[in-house]
This record gives C-alpha cells, structure tokens and sequence, in this order.
DNA sequence: CGGGGCTCCTGACGGTGCGTCAGATACAGT
DNA sequence: ACTGTATCTGACGCACCGTCAGGAGCCCCG
C-alpha cells in the first residue's frame, strides 16, 4: 500500500556522480540529456539506445552522460516518473467521478477504457520500455508499472467489492482478483493494439469488447446492446 | 491465417554456417547446445545469456556456436518451435470436445484457463524470451507468439459467433475482438502471476475471475455462483 | 594399418560499445 | 588578470561479438 521507501532518485536532489550538487550549467545539461533520451526512445528500440548517441545527438560526450546518470536506465526511470505522474492524474480523473449504474455506467467504462488506450498511445515508447524492462527482471521499472497501475487496480476492485456487497456484481470472487484481471487485460490490449490491427481486429473493436467486460465484471449487469 | 511461408530454420534440412549439411557428429554438438541453451534460460535472464557461456557450458568454444546457428535468438527460436507444437495439442485438447452449456460450460472454462496458467508455467523462461523479444520488435519472435495464440483466439473467437448466431452470447460485438480481448487476458495474467502472488492476490482466485469472464464473454450467461 | 579426404572444432583477431579516469576547459568572484 | 570551483572530455581498459584460417578428429579404402 505505502510506497514511502520506493522514491525514485527523482525525490531528492540530483546528483552528479562525484556527489556534488549540479550548478545552473550543469542541470541545463542534465535536462537537454533527459530530452535527448526521451526523443530517441521513439526513433530507436530500447537495447538500440547507445549512450554514445544520446551524448552526440545532446551535443556533448559520453562522459558527460555519466555525470549525471549511472546508466541508461536511470535517465529512463526519470522519465517514467513523470509518466507516472501522468497516469496518476489522468486515470484518477476518469475514475473518480463516474458512476456505475445503467447506461452511463456503461459509458462510464468506454471511457475508462478509452483513456487507457490513450495513455497506452501517448506514451508508447516509454511504456514498452517499462514493459521490457520489467519482463527482464529489473526491479526498478516493475516499481514503476506497479505505482502506475496501483490506482487503477484498486478502483476497480473497490468498485466490485462495492457492488458484491450490495449483492450484485460477481458474489464470492476476491475484487482485488477481478481489478487485477481487468487491468492485465486493458494493458495487454494497449499494449498490442498494433499487431491487433495489423492482424485485422479494430481498435473501435476491441474498445466495446473491453469495455463491456469491465462494466459486467463490476456490476454483474449485461451491458446494453451494441448499435 | 495461412502461415506457409513463415517456417522456421527446424522446417528444413538443420545447414551449418558453411552450407554443408551436418553429419552425426554435428548433429549432437547441435542438440548438445541446444539443450544448454534451453537450461541456462531458467538461471539467467534473456540479456545475460552470452554466447560463450553457452559454448563452455556444452564443452566446446563459441566459434562452434555460430557453426550451428546466426545467433543465440536463432537457437531460441528452435526451441520456441517445439513449445508452439506443445501449444498446440495442449490447447486444442483443451477447446475440442468442451461444451459451452451450463455448469459443464463453466468448468471447461475453468479447464481452460488452468490449462493456459500451467502452459505458462511450464514453458516460463521460453514465453518470458518470447514475450521480451517481441516486444522488441523482433519478428521472428512475433511470429511465434502468433502461431502458438492463432489456434486459441479462433476457438473462441467462434465459440463467441457461434453464440450470436443463435441470439445469445454478445450481440453485435466482434468476435474476434472478443477472442483476442480474452486471449490477452489469460496470457498477461499468467505470464505475471508472480507479480500478483507477490502482491497478495492468489492464483486461485484470479483463475475463478478469469474463467468467469471468459465463460461470460462467449456465452452471454451469468457463471454458476461460486462456492 | 596408414594415409587421404572428409567433417568438425577452435585460437586468435578486429570491431563496437561500455564505463572510468586524469586532466583540460569554462566560468564566477575578487 | 588570477584563482578556485564547476563542468566537460580524450583516451583507456574491459567485455563481448562474430569471423576467419587452419588444426584436430574420424572414416574408409587400399
């Protein structure tokens, strides 16, 4: 629940590798690699990201980079965080006011699902980045897609947990289960909406069948019918 | 749908880096790596696999490695061949002879998410190079995740539009949105369920979730409440 | 049983990117 | 201008990659 001991290095100052605080200079610097980094990730693939390049294309030299970050992947988490920020605003946003019930609680779920796959859009190259990173194994980024998804996930088993004891929804399932597997699902989809639609599977599609998974799921009511 | 023109290196005569075809020697220096490779994946991660400590392992010298194959992908992707023909049976006996009526409906839904989790767990450190790699952006790798979901997908995919034509299931939703959107779901939680054990929501618990909105999506009737 | 001709293996090398110094360079204050 | 601090960088050693040319093993025929 508290993630007080997870901060990024983002939380305190930053550092430069020789322990010293960064000066006017050296933040403009730290900045422009930081753009750099992030501008390359949509050209490039992740492991294709080489510290040489984002040095030259900041118009400075490798040795600089480690200045201010201990590797690639630190620059990368500075970047998350902001996404994660983000996330947290957006999603709070389409969450917080809707209600469940009829029609528009069904509406109510398009749009959560909409918002997800914008999001997914939006910040592609990052995410995948979180994704593969988190899939190889390292911790930091799995701390990321954790704090971005940890809201989401605990709306929507509130939202069941909510109706189960009202005696609607799905009686008897654990709600953190069903959040947790609506979430898989809205994130794996966003994901691979791509290969979805290069395999001939509409994103407008896909929307309505998630979207009246996570409304069914939640209330235990049948959505209403599809135009 | 057709997938004629897509076969893997394993489809042919297995040719060494020359072009010659290997004798019986060969054969086993092959197989010998092979098997390594297969049993270093489960230590270390995907990254950290280095050629030369695949050679070592299986008593020979890198040089010997790219005799029998490009690149350490190419290996894996041996591998990665005989999990998709694994899949293949696994799930089609999985989908074949289940009904989708009633409580018998429901627990072949259950059978069928079990089926998918267990897959996963058996074959974890192959899916995770898998999932990685084309995520990536690598193709061949891409390919085998099409081959080993294609079979799955389209069971349900008309398990769902055989539903509809009858009038119940979900109306007017695409099928193949249905089976892709379920399809997603099943492979991003089992290929997470660690991440979730480790956050506290069992297994168990997400399987009942998961069957029960499988079983919902095709069927369009409300799952036998559960115990 | 020994040598010719295959198959199979490997040591050694050039290439690329990493990450780290020690020292050069820019800047600010006096 | 002069000095000290902040900032940058050229140059280096390391690790792994992937590729040769040539050595070692094996089979078979004479």
């Amino acid at each position: 629940m508290s993630a007080d001991h997870l901060d990024a290095d983002e939380s305190a100052e930053p550092r430069a590798a020789d322990g010293r605080v960064p000066g006017r200079r050296g933040r403009a610097t730290r900045q422009r690699l930081l753009e750099c980094t992030g501008q390359m990730l949509k050209d490039r693939t992740y492991r294709d990201l080489k510290v040489v390049d984002i040095a030259r294309e900041a118009g400075t030299s490798p040795a600089t980079f480690y200045q201010y970050f201990p590797d690639v992947e630190s620059a990368i988490l500075v970047l998350a965080d902001y996404m994660v920020a983000q996330g947290s605003e957006t999603f709070s946003a389409l969450t917080a006011k809707a209600s469940w019930k009829g029609r528009a609680g069904y509406e109510a779920s398009l749009d959560l699902v909409d918002g997800v796959l914008a999001f997914w859009e939006r910040f592609q190259p990052l995410l995948r980045v979180v994704d593969l990173a988190t899939d190889e194994g390292d911790l930091r980024f799995a701390n990321v897609r954790t704090r971005l998804l940890n809201d989401l996930n605990n709306t929507l088993a509130r939202a069941a947990a909510d109706h189960q004891s009202l005696g609607k929804g799905q009686p008897g399932v654990n709600p953190d289960a069903i959040g947790g597997v609506l979430v898989a699902m809205m994130v794996h989809v966003s994901a691979h909406r791509l290969g979805f639609e290069f395999w001939g599977v509409r994103t407008e599609d896909l929307r309505e069948a998630m979207a009246r998974i996570v409304f069914w799921s939640v209330t235990g009511q049948k959505p209403p019918t599809a135009g």
